[in-house]
DNA sequence: AGGAAGATGCTCT
DNA sequence: GAGCATCTTCCTA
């Protein structure tokens, strides 16, 4: 399946087809890739722990946009998290991409991490990693500089609650892919 | 290995 | 002013 009908489908079913494929930015100058090894996903104004649960505000306008789109926002204070935008438009559903498999560009990961184990192993070190900030908000995985390629991987994919959140804790939508 | 706590800034009531 | 979709360091075993 194309990543744009991935994309357009239900927020669910493109968290899991996410996982596997090939995400790459070119911040700075320097590629840097993971493989998508954990999401979770947020199904906008229905879903009482996502950003856009209470309506749009400036803070979550990037969910309301079309898929592929990207959702960036300040986490804590001091981190930021990315997300991927699903459709239909205005549905403000999103995939949140907390985790991966550094294959590319290692040596700029390092170094924007301070550190050499541990690189993309959660949303806040991902977007540090890759070099991802604020300013990636509401721009789009069709056009950079941060892309989605490749096609998912055969691999069993685990389901379980999301973490860090206190509300529809119940339902049991973040992703790992357990074999790569 | 695992829990506690602090850092830090922005959003929305 | 409260509450975060987190990470790190600093402890105790």
């Amino acid at each position: 399946m194309s990543l744009e009908e991935l994309l357009s489908g239900p927020v669910v079913d493109a968290a899991r087809g996410l996982l596997g494929r090939r995400l790459t930015s070119t911040i700075g100058g320097n590629p840097t890739s993971i493989v998508i090894l954990e999401v979770e996903a947020y199904s906008g104004e229905e879903d009482p722990a996502s950003h856009a649960f209470g309506g749009e505000t400036p803070r979550n306008e990037a969910m309301f946009g079309p898929p592929g789109g990207l959702y960036v926002y300040r986490s804590y204070g001091i981190h930021w998290c990315m997300n991927v935008v699903c459709g239909p438009v205005g549905t403000a559903r999103a995939v949140l991409l907390r985790g991966g498999m550094a294959t590319e560009g290692i040596e700029v990961m390092e170094r924007r991490r301070g550190r050499s184990i541990n690189l993309t192993d959660g949303p806040g070190k991902l977007c540090q990693a890759m070099g991802v900030d604020g300013s990636l908000d509401r721009s789009n995985v069709f056009h950079g500089p941060v892309t989605i390629s490749g096609e998912p991987v055969p691999g069993s994919i685990s389901a379980s609650r999301r973490i860090g959140i206190t509300k529809a804790v119940v339902r049991e939508w973040r992703f790992v892919l357990e074999r790569y």
